[in-house]
RNA sequence: GCGAGGAUGGCGGAACUGGUAGACGCGCCAGACUUAGGAUCUGGUGUCUUUGACGUGCGGGUUCAAGUCCCGCUCCUCGCACCA
């Protein structure tokens, strides 16, 4: 059924554009119509936009609406094209900002839950959302603090749990003292938590993690996807894959010491071995001597917090075992020190270390005075480890280096020295080709209470027990004392916690972390599908018609995180079986980030936040949302300045005037095609291709150019009626996605009764397109002497003559000779002139 | 240090495969209408020693022609950062 729209009150003044008026009134007739509620279901073309959902903050400011006002335009441009268009919202409703305010209401002496501060929140940003005048569908709307959400996310911790993918061991966490919590790494900032300020130490704890490692390489394949290249280089320098060699060397007490390089054919000039301070040998190796200064290194190693590390930069601290290992390419005795620029977390926690051709192994050496020997010769040069300045990590002729001399190695064009000592360290069995990641496995326990709860239990006979999945979902009690204590605010939770094993009946206990919120994250759009969905996460028949998702949209700042788990929770659902692709999003656009008029990013503390509700009091939701398409392109952000928002808003009221005032008509339309009907479909062309690339700030400029061109025709004697009528028309369809309000009320007192955003979008009528006459730019040794008005059809020799006859341009002809002609059809004649030897 | 992106009027920014640099808008200047205008409309607006010259961060180069291509720098932003 067509649905019909109701033309304005009669109190309204017919006369002005009153944004108020007309965009509150738009708002409620499209949600009583229902236009943006998409079946599902039905046939034919289908197009999924998503754009990333917003943690409940309570308040939508300006970079909600930068985030959101472009990306609905670009939904609303696509679905005018006949396709069904899914544009979905919710919220990411779990994690730390509620529950932190949740605490400091409690030590303020008031009680609120985070519950229902979420909710709270929630209930106002919808609508706020609604003032923004976007095509959500909020039928389809989820809330990952919801049961009946993230009860999903326990039943893919099992799945994950079964398959090997979800598992327990210690781990390093960061430890805020002040607010006696567990952070994750994006709330700790140069080293202090983003909330006490507190330096963060480091603690042990055991934790669960997913194997994401598995899919390392998998992830580094972006083929197919259509993301900007700067999100996949960042992605891809994350998982720092590097191929090289591990290698084993054995001390002189007989342990081994597994060491990864990528420069295994430096291995003769490793002069010393370093181990991380926390390897498990370090205790072995050392010496009665040396181990009183080894431990008190060891132990302050674990004392010192990250940001120490850091300020310290690249000064080497370390200690000497007094334990030596011997090299097994040539049996030389090399002494093992410590020292904490090798990381434990990296590699195999130790490495061999080649002074000589590594900067951080040369600054140790030159620290300690170890001895430095040269096993690469540069080109044209010859090394001497005794007296060089620095190391030399660049290609050259293997030297010193036993059967290998005179090899050419690098990682250059022609160098074989690497893959040639990979071979025969197998050969000997000494070392093997080995591949190693910088990308750890997700760290996915938090110790903290608003969260999901992880459906395991611990049984002192039977170990760490899953739930079963009948059991679900475990529902996180609302009756919890959440303060800080150290602990996870579930484990003083008797009810919670108590439970009885699923294997053996016995009394067990239940596991008290939850889960990180970038779980919630991993999977949310597959529900949108089916957000009350009860027998399973996701429907699989509407899941294999709408993803993966065609575009997502978003902020830079998950460049990493957020998307590289996507992917990755995708591939783990693909290989459960539970969907057919591997990717997530077929195309990524980011935008950039709006600064403050201080030029640095919104926040509460600096006080630079822009509040949109009174721009949108003053101008509307319209003129804001093509304001901000306006600024400038929208991947890059920029400092908010709201000067230039008058020009937006007189764009509108001129546009208004034009539709609604009396049409300019004249009795007779000029010959050809006229300006103005050519302004119209060059307008349609443009903002279609603008919108097509998310160029919205040409589009908006491209429409203020017609409608210059509207004014200009107005002014010069008018337009024939259809001509009027057509331009019309057109500025308002073109208009619908980025101003959806102002563009709905004209449409409808252009006389429509249907809305403008269920209309197709128009093409361009390329013979409206065509110009009879042309303007050539002419030009003498390339610089601009005049212009001449041609037949768009005029043969070269005519242009030419033309352009000679312009009298500017004979002048700077005359006294040389023409030494050639350039004409560059439709645009311009460049003639190039030799002053002559007889000239005077 | 490594990686990516950027630098164009007073300001935000345009410019497709090299082809009239500065679209569109802000601001500014002048005028019109007005009792009034910070409303609206019209015109102008890169710089200068203005029949011309010079102009897209700096220095070279290729080309009839360079914001655009090549070589060498400077500065800025973002990401990663003792990753073996």
């Amino acid at each position: 059924m067509e649905p019909t729209t109701t033309a304005p009150p009669a109190g309204e003044r017919a006369d002005r554009y009153d944004p108020a008026a007309i965009e509150s009134r738009w708002q409620r007739t499209w949600s009583d119509q229902g236009i943006y509620r998409v079946d599902l279901d039905a046939d034919g073309d289908t197009y999924y936009f998503l754009t990333m959902y917003p943690y409940p903050s309570g308040d939508l400011h300006v970079g909600h609406w930068y985030a959101t006002a472009p990306a609905d335009a670009a939904a609303r441009f696509r679905r005018m094209h006949g396709t069904r268009v899914l544009f979905p919202m919710g919220f990411d409703a779990f994690g730390l900002p509620a529950e932190n305010a949740a605490v400091r209401a409690a030590r303020a002496g008031e009680q609120v839950h985070p519950a229902t501060l979420t909710y709270e929140r929630i209930a106002t940003m919808e609508r706020q959302f609604a003032q923004i005048g976007t095509m959500f569908d909020w039928s389809k709307k989820i809330v990952t603090c919801d049961p009946d959400f993230y009860r999903w996310n326990q039943l893919f911790f099992l799945k994950m749990f079964e398959r090997g993918l979800a598992y327990r061991k210690d781990s390093v966490v960061n430890w805020d003292p002040v607010d006696q919590t567990v952070l994750a790494n994006e709330q700790v900032i140069d080293g202090r938590g983003d909330r006490s300020g507190a330096l963060v130490e480091k603690r042990r704890m055991p934790q669960w993690h997913f194997r994401i490692t598995d899919y390392a390489d998998e992830l580094l394949d972006f083929s197919g996807l259509d993301w900007p290249e700067k999100i996949k280089t960042m992605q891809t320098n994350w998982i720092g894959r590097s191929e090289g060699a591990e290698v084993t060397f054995a001390t002189e007490g007989g342990d081994r010491i597994e060491v990864f390089t990528t420069r295994p054919d430096t291995l003769w000039g490793a002069t010393f071995m370093v181990l991380a301070p926390e390897h498990p040998l370090v205790s072995t190796l050392t010496t009665p001597e040396q181990r009183q200064e080894v431990e008190a290194y060891v132990e302050a190693a674990a004392r010192r917090s990250e940001i120490d590390r850091q300020t310290e930069g690249d000064e080497k601290t370390g200690v000497f075992t007094g334990g030596y290992a011997i090299n097994p390419v040539d049996g030389a005795r090399v002494p093992v020190w410590i020292a904490d620029y090798v990381l434990m977390t990296y590699g195999t926690g130790s490495i061999m270390a080649v002074p000589a051709h590594d900067a951080r192994d040369f600054a140790f050496a030159r620290t300690f005075g170890l001895r430095v020997q040269v096993v690469i010769q540069p080109p044209g040069e010859t090394l001497d480890g005794a007296t060089m300045t620095a190391s030399y990590a660049g290609d050259g002729v293997m030297a010193n280096s036993g059967p290998f001399d005179g090899t050419r190695t690098g990682k250059g064009e022609g160098a074989e020295g690497i893959d040639l000592v990979i071979a025969w360290l197998e050969e000997r069995g000494i070392g093997r080709r080995k591949v190693t990641y910088r990308l750890r496995d997700w760290l996915i326990s938090r110790q903290r209470y608003w969260g999901t709860p992880i459906p395991m239990v611990y049984c002192d006979d039977c170990g760490i027990v899953p739930t079963p999945e009948a059991d679900l979902p475990i529902v996180l009690p609302t009756d919890v004392e959440f303060m800080p204590t150290g602990q996870s605010p579930l484990t003083t939770h008797e009810g919670f916690r108590r439970a009885t094993c699923p294997t053996c009946g016995g009394a067990a206990q239940r596991e008290t972390d939850t889960m990180d919120t970038f779980m919630d994250s991993s999977w949310y759009w597959f529900r949108y599908l089916a957000p009350d969905k009860h027998d399973g996460p996701i429907d699989g028949t509407l899941a294999r018609r709408w993803t993966p998702v065609d575009m997502y949209t978003g902020g830079v700042e998950h460049a990493i995180l957020h998307l590289l788990y996507a992917r990755f929770f995708t591939k783990v659902l693909r290989d459960i079986g539970v969907v057919e692709h591997g990717e997530p999003f077929l195309r990524l656009r980011n935008q950039g980030m709006i600064l403050g008029e201080d030029n640095e990013k919104m926040s509460k503390s600096r006080g630079n936040v822009v509040n949109p509700d009174p721009l949108v009091r003053e101008y509307g939701a319209d003129t804001v949302r093509a304001y901000l398409m306006f600024i400038g392109p929208w991947e890059q952000g920029g400092p908010w300045n709201f000067q230039g928002i008058e020009g937006v808003s007189r764009f509108f009221h001129r546009v208004w005037s034009l539709v609604v005032d009396a049409a300019p008509t004249t009795a007779a339309e000029a010959a050809g095609v006229s300006d103005l009907r050519r302004a119209v479909h060059t307008a349609i062309a443009e903002v279609t291709a603008d919108l097509e690339e998310f160029r919205f700030n040409t589009a908006v400029a491209e429409l203020m150019t017609l409608q210059n061109a509207m004014t200009r025709a107005k002014a010069g004697g008018g337009a024939s009626s259809e001509v009027w009528r057509e331009a019309c028309d057109t500025i308002v369809t073109l208009l619908a996605p980025i101003a959806p309000h102002i563009a709905e009320e004209l449409w409808h007192r252009l006389g429509h009764t249907t809305s403008v955003h269920l209309e197709r979008w128009p093409e361009p009528d390329r013979a409206a397109l065509v110009r009879d006459t042309v303007t050539y730019a002419v030009q003498v040794n390339g610089k601009l002497r005049g212009e001449i008005e041609l037949g768009a059809e005029a043969p070269k020799d005519d242009v030419l003559r033309a352009a000679k006859a312009v009298p500017n341009v004979a002048r700077y002809v005359e006294g040389g000779s023409i030494v050639r002609e350039i004409v560059v059809p439709g645009k311009l004649v460049n003639l190039v002139v030799k002053p002559s030897p007889t000239a005077a």
